[in-house]
RNA sequence: GCCGCCGUAGCUCAGUUGGUUAGAGCACCAGAUUGUGGAUCUGGGGGUCCCCCGUUCGAGCCGGGGCGGCGGUACCA
């Protein structure tokens, strides 16, 4: 009866836990990044998760649908708070908020948790880390120049080698002079706009063939749904496809290239320049073969004003089932000239980068990086309780162990002692700690090596040559334990 | 949102044309060993067969609806 009433334990989807490993591991990523970014000069930065609705640039949920997209809920005034779906407009809030007292240009950086109400997919959470970094209150595409060249060194420091990644830049500007060239120029081609930057946005994934069915009439997938086009003029895609595929060997002649195409337009000239400049600071710097102009690079968002990054992973690994698996992007931004501005007077330049934390930590982990498939911490040293009226006793010996810097803990259960030799076991003990009234007769304590036993248990096939043997396993007087244990944990 | 595939033990799955009390491997717990993690052997716990309705003498299996998971696609400020 009650066992049907019992809750199902269960979690929401396009959400996960992480156990021991993992966080470890992640830390150990977070920590990389952390430190290139403070090598270039950002400082830590940290905004709650909750925000004003509008602060983030959404419109107010309205009463059917109050968490389209972001989760938002009504504070006990009646305003509207939402959870953030990105570092960016937080930042931007912060920075409005704080103006006079921070530094321009303000350099920071911050990784923290974002959330999106959104379907969840391969690779995709409804809460996932971000790890940005951006400079505000700089206009000059220099500020640019050195995002993409920490995202760079970013990278490489986390442990992917040079050659299995890109970081493509493009303009914003050149794109809008591309639409205008023909005829999305003006207000009412607003919405055609955005669906062309759509659909070159899945350039990668569609390739060309699949972007011109987009521009054009539309497109229907492998499973039937159909998605309607830019409707653009047969003419006007070629032009478009053209822009994209204007890559060039090197990011001179690209930039070239890309200034022929958007020549006539005030505007689109301007992002070429841009381009161009950015171009030869990277590689004065040495980074012309990790930075590299792209004009297929479009990025979803709307705020963007100026120059686009996208970092890309270019190499493919092999999978569990032998796919081979394309890592793609794994963090992007650009110039947002115009999301600090919401909140001032006067105009605020900005620019950032945001490193898609989880995603990366899936492609560190496919390739073997060291940094996040180091082998596994020891656990605590655990005391076993061989007697329970001696806690006491037993608890004095975790004590000692603790106060001596070493992790340590006292069995806790209710098990017989081979149960607790199995519990230590599983928490990865280096050793444990065996004290029987034998023992404590003679003022001695038995320390077993946990991972020098398993070792010799390899040559070990019978029980009672196991038992025998109690492989691994010493005695010493009590007052020897805590540096008996040093030099165990020395060795491992 | 739309399209497709799939829901049987904690996990991976089997389950005959609809027919008794639904199985296996792994995992878990215990014993063989008054006090020793592995291996081996023996035993044990664990299932509203996703849910509801229907067809039927009888449903894990057939039909309808729902829910959930996975994949694709769209959206992603």
């Amino acid at each position: 009866m009650a066992k049907f009433e019992k809750l199902k334990a269960r979690i929401p989807r396009g959400f996960v836990d992480r156990g021991p490993a993992e966080i470890a591991a992640t830390e150990r990523m977070l920590a990389a990044i952390r430190e290139t970014y403070e090598l270039y000069g950002f400082e830590a930065v940290e905004t709650p998760f909750i925000e004003f609705t509008d602060a983030l640039g959404k419109f107010l949920p309205d009463q059917d649908r109050p968490n389209e997209g972001v989760f938002s809920f009504q504070d006990d005034d009646e305003q509207w708070l939402s959870l953030r779906y990105d570092l960016t407009a937080p930042l931007a809030r912060y920075v409005a908020e704080n103006f006079d007292a921070l530094p321009k240009p303000y350099r920071s950086y911050r990784a923290g948790w974002v959330f999106r109400n959104e379907k969840p997919g391969p690779g995709r959470f409804r809460q996932f880390m971000q790890f940005d970094a951006d400079t505000v209150g700089a206009a000059s595409v220099a500020a640019d120049a050195e995002i993409c060249m920490m995202a760079a060194d970013t990278l490489e420091r986390v442990g992917i080698p040079r050659a299995d990644f890109v970081i493509k830049v493009n303009n914003r500007k050149v794109l809008d002079g591309v639409l205008e060239s023909i005829g999305l120029g003006g207000e009412e081609a607003a919405g055609q706009r955005l669906a062309v930057l759509r659909s070159i946005d899945k350039l990668d994934r569609l390739g060309p063939e699949g972007v011109r069915l987009l521009l054009g009439e539309g497109r229907r997938d492998e499973s039937g749904d159909f998605t309607r086009g830019a409707g653009l003029s047969p003419d006007a895609i070629a032009r478009v496809l053209a822009f994209t595929s204007a890559r060039r060997q090197d990011n001179a002649p690209t930039a070239a290239a890309l200034r022929e195409v958007v020549a006539g337009s005030p505007r689109g000239e301007e992002g070429a320049r841009e381009l161009e400049e950015i171009a030869s600071l990277v590689a004065a710097a040495g980074y012309e073969d990790r930075v590299v102009i792209d004009p297929s690079v479009v990025r979803g968002l709307e705020y963007y004003t100026g120059p686009v990054y996208e970092a890309e992973l270019t190499m493919t690994v092999t999978s569990e089932d032998g796919q081979p698996v394309r890592f793609g992007s794994v963090g992007g931004g650009g110039r947002y000239d115009g999301l600090v501005g919401r909140f001032r007077s006067e105009p605020v330049p900005a620019t950032g980068f945001s490193i898609g934390v989880s995603r990366l930590f899936a492609a560190l982990q496919a390739i073997g990086s060291p940094i996040v498939s180091g082998a596994g911490r020891n656990g605590p040293v655990v005391v076993l309780v061989m007697d329970r009226s001696e806690i006491a006793a037993y608890q004095r010996i975790v004590a000692a162990l603790r106060s001596a810097g070493i992790p340590a803990e006292l069995y806790l259960g209710s098990a017989g002692m081979k149960a607790q030799m199995k519990y230590a076991d599983r928490r990865r003990s280096p050793c444990a700690i065996i004290q029987g009234s034998d023992e404590r007769a003679r003022a001695e304590v038995q320390i077993k090596d946990l991972v020098e036993g398993a070792r010799a248990a390899a040559a070990i096939t019978t029980n009672k040559e196991w038992k025998a043997a109690r492989p691994a396993q010493f005695s010493v007087p009590e007052d020897e334990l805590v540096s008996a244990v040093r030099d165990l944990l020395a060795r491992h």
